[in-house]
DNA sequence: TCGTTATTTCGTCAATAGACAAAATGACAA
DNA sequence: TTGTCATTTTGTCTATTGACGAAATAACGA
């Protein structure tokens, strides 16, 4: 009982993981999408997604290569709707927070077959200088 | 902003702290009757407290040798007063939260001059066995 | 089947966090 | 003042966490 709490305590005690709930709260995005915006390594994505997971804040669906995360809606842990609700309510303000929505909307309007490919597709900078810069 | 709601998240990240928030729910508590109930040492549980108070989930109060604290009432933090709330509402029935109410109602009994003492009085085993012990 | 690609798992490393003892601080009491 | 006691700060140790690259896995397409 304290250990799921304490699951979900520990979810949302990383900023970063703090950052996918507020990217995910329009829809579910693509692990390719989360890290393009995020600007991480893949594998540090999918740990952190992974852990989300286990704590019942995120489902998984998978389609072919891809695999695309959203905020749990069926209940897991009995801590995770009060905290996604919360959640919900708060940062929308914070400029990391919009900042990535930014990211988010221009990653948006990319066909997921050219995002991902190992990291073409990265997004450098604040807003301003932020026009995405294709490798190669 | 990110950071604000950071320390709060961290600070319910860790389970002996949740134990703390809820020791404190009926009332203020003197940091050796926090001690006496949790059983680590009090440099451990003064860290704790300091951290709570840092994310403004506690307030202190200082009378004489004796510092005493308490949920926060004021807001110093705009993502305590949810975060505190949440908590009040959960875990009452959780084991470890029952046992410590069981040592809270215990410590209330006995005078704070008697109760501290560089742990003279301290808990041992679970219900059913924690008659309090006392040194010499 | 074989190669390519998205994601996850594994191994490693540096930074952080939680534990304690010892020393420092602050406040009462003789 | 001087001693005592509750609490905090400091220093140290170990365990955990978050980061990455490399290797393993899973799924598509030729």
């Amino acid at each position: 009982m304290l250990d799921t709490f304490g699951s979900v305590g520990r979810a949302i005690a990383d900023q970063t993981r703090v950052r996918i709930l507020k990217m995910l709260e329009p829809g579910e995005l693509c692990v390719c999408q989360i890290t393009a915006i995020l600007g991480l390594a893949p594998a540090t994505v999918s740990k952190h997604l992974s852990l989300l997971k286990m704590a019942g804040l995120l489902a998984q669906r998978k389609q072919g290569r891809w695999v695309f995360y959203r905020l749990a809606s069926q209940v897991t842990n009995p801590y995770a709707p009060p905290v996604l609700g919360l959640m919900q309510t708060i940062l929308d303000e914070d400029p990391v927070i919009t900042e990535d929505r930014r990211r988010l909307a221009k990653v948006g309007d990319v066909p997921l077959s050219d995002l991902c490919g190992d990291g073409r597709f990265i997004f450098v900078g604040k807003s301003g200088d932020e026009s995405p810069t294709t490798k190669n």
